[in-house]
DNA sequence: ATAAAGCACGTAAACGCTTACATTGCAAGT
DNA sequence: ACTTGCAATGTAAGCGTTTACGTGCTTTAT
């Protein structure tokens, strides 16, 4: 009796049929069958073919709880957005989790609702399901976040804006060199009087990049943007269209209004449409992100096109080989086109002038990457992204 | 000598503090310092206190491998999606990650392309990662992904679409009743030829009911939908526009043309457009989802809205629900609106007709759950989603 | 006063898998 | 013939938690 005394605990497990049972009716040893599907090259054929049979036979899936505690990795890869909300996150993440899957990794999701404690919740929320890589999608997370994951030396990348003095690894393109361009052109069209309408800056390095990159080319032009052209309020149609209004019945006019993303460029459209101007003979209007259906509407918008499916599949494929081989993440910078489209053109004033030539200003120095504007863009044929039916998408 | 042969074997850990460190610096067993954080009522407050400070001291975050193999519970819920390029899937997955947040799940996505082959796939990674939920959001996947999933008690759901004769539980809308309600809406205008632009229907339930409510409808307004005047393609605004050109080069034109979804409509309008058709007066177009874009264009498209948000809340609360309790998952019916906005009026013939009231046909019987149209319908004031605004949108 | 019943906490056995190390068998080297 | 070496498999110790079951000790009922 006395040495009886062992009381056979059990605590039932999961239920799942186990690598313990898959072993045993392959008549082989736990190690082998796990060396099967880990490390195929150390285990002999035949051997091999049994365990397959039996873990076909049961149904097998490995338990990753199990798996990730004993291995030390987990396989699956973290990802925080802002917002699913947003057609540009959303094809990031769509990229993203293409590579992953193909990888073998799951993708752990987050949203932060554009709250950086919300962000930080998240990050811990993912070390603690013990993510092996985080992609920062956009912008605005808490220094502390980072500071959590380089102590636990997780692999991160930032995507969407990319900075060359970023402390951070970076994926995207440009702010700042974007709306470079996109003041350049408008400069060149020959416009002197020109608005803005652009998403809060507060806590927002990307929009100050933009912000200051539009300035800089209105500078380089000649022009100045006048505190009552700049309007910054939510990044919504209502607030475009809104701050068209106003803009609109100063009583100096700007030629042009350049806004911060194209949802506030559609809003902008839409009022003034209903105001009756001819868009672009009366106002010139671009935007940014060159979302699916701004080439779509009448007049097709003049926008800038970042490839966020691309920013989603390097950053996977990057956070994919620092997991794997302790590569350090790099950064990559992509190009932000401009879509020339049917919202842009020069001002009636200058309307025979060939795009601004001369005219005392000195924007001729920043041209030359442009494609120059032509008379006729309003009916020419725009191009369409052939790929979007390529893939033959079926439907909700 | 002998004695001595236990060699120890050390595989060097993580790295991480565990919760035998915070154990040790609050001075209390590992099991004391699970209960602070899991069954707190079960820890007096003085020592609660000591093991968060110690925990807190050591920035202690609980390895998930660990606990979800202790414990048979991994917090992480599943969800499949066919595609992230959609809103309307976008959507879903926003509010549903949004109640397990606040719920303490993670949500792991995965993505099947539209390729139930690949969605079994993403059933087996996320069964292996052990989730305790899963929601497949969209239409069409494998039987046997239902299969595996009841063989292991895993709640699930199907979103989007709902039939009240389904197998499974899911939360959506009728397509067969939302088509059937915008056939008599059609109807009731007093159209007559009435032509259809869809996506496949090829293994796709939901579709295959929306057409049955098409015709349904029709049939009961004594309308017949030819095979010349339904038109089957890929769900893009190319097909669409492509559909369109052709319905209106046939010698009999319709008047009204019923779109599957919002894409199609899109293009459908954009198409009309050029060749100078007047919308709604040539002819009537309808869509459906409501997506953000349409009630912002002109023409306002008169659509069917659904509440994407909701049906992503409401899947999310029911798994949450069936994980903790046991509770089975409900099925819940949502309501699919007509907005009835700018694209859609009586047709020519029947201009100064009352909304197509007598004149022989027994649609009437179907249309008091309808909004009457009246004439002005072209310009009158349009609800807005003021919510959009209102939760003041950061910008990318 | 005494037994029964809580209560607060500790002990240590799982959970399902990987992997360092041990073992075995067999071909090649001396 | 006898090490040596390698290749294929087995043994069993963790990985970091949770939790069933003990163990004292303080209440409460009898």
């Amino acid at each position: 009796m006395a040495d009886d005394k062992v009381t056979r605990r059990s605590r039932g497990g999961t239920g799942r049929t186990r690598l313990a049972e898959v072993a045993r009716l392959a008549q082989v040893s736990t190690a082998t069958v796990s060396r099967v599907f880990n490390e195929p090259a150390k285990v002999s054929d035949s051997i091999q073919q049994r365990v397959r049979e039996a873990a076909a036979a049961l149904h097998w899936i490995p338990n990753a709880a199990g798996r990730a505690l004993a291995s030390r990795r987990s396989h699956i890869a973290g990802a925080i957005i802002p917002t699913l909300d947003n057609e540009i996150f959303a094809r990031q993440i769509s990229g993203m989790q293409a590579v992953f899957a193909e990888n073998g990794f799951t993708l752990l999701l987050g949203c932060s609702n554009y709250d950086p404690a919300e962000g930080l919740n998240q990050v811990q929320a993912m070390l603690a399901q013990g993510i092996e890589v985080l992609a920062l999608v956009g912008e605005n997370y808490p220094p502390q976040a980072f500071d959590l994951l380089r102590q636990r030396g997780i692999p991160y990348v930032l995507t969407y804006g990319f900075r060359h003095d970023s402390p951070h690894p970076c994926i995207g393109f440009d702010n700042r060199a974007a709306f470079r361009q996109i003041a350049d052109y408008i400069v060149s069209l020959g416009h002197k009087r020109i608005a803005a309408i652009f998403q809060p800056v507060d806590a927002n390095d990307r929009v100050v990049a933009r912000l200051e990159g539009l300035r800089e080319g209105l500078a380089a032009g000649g022009v100045t943007l006048r505190a009552t052209d700049l309007h910054i309020g939510p990044s919504s149609m209502d607030f475009g269209a809104e701050s068209l209004r106003r803009i609109m019945a100063s009583k100096t006019r700007p030629t042009a209004i350049i806004c911060g993303n194209d949802n506030l460029a559609l809003g902008a459209i839409s009022a003034a449409l209903d105001l009756g101007f001819d868009i672009p003979n009366d106002l010139s209007i671009t935007g940014f992100d060159d979302l699916a259906i701004v080439s779509r509407i009448a007049p097709q918008l003049t926008t800038m096109r970042v490839d966020n499916l691309e920013i989603g599949r390097l950053a996977g494929q990057q956070l994919v080989q620092a997991a794997g081989g302790g590569v350090p993440v790099q950064s990559h910078e992509l190009r932000a086109d401009l879509r020339l489209r049917a919202t842009t053109s020069p001002p009636r004033s200058a309307a025979g002038a060939t795009a601004a030539a001369g005219d005392g200003n000195d924007a001729d120095d920043h041209k030359p990457r442009h494609q120059q504007p032509r008379a006729g863009i309003r009916t020419q044929r725009v191009e369409h992204d052939l790929q979007e039916d390529k893939k033959q998408r079926r439907a909700p």
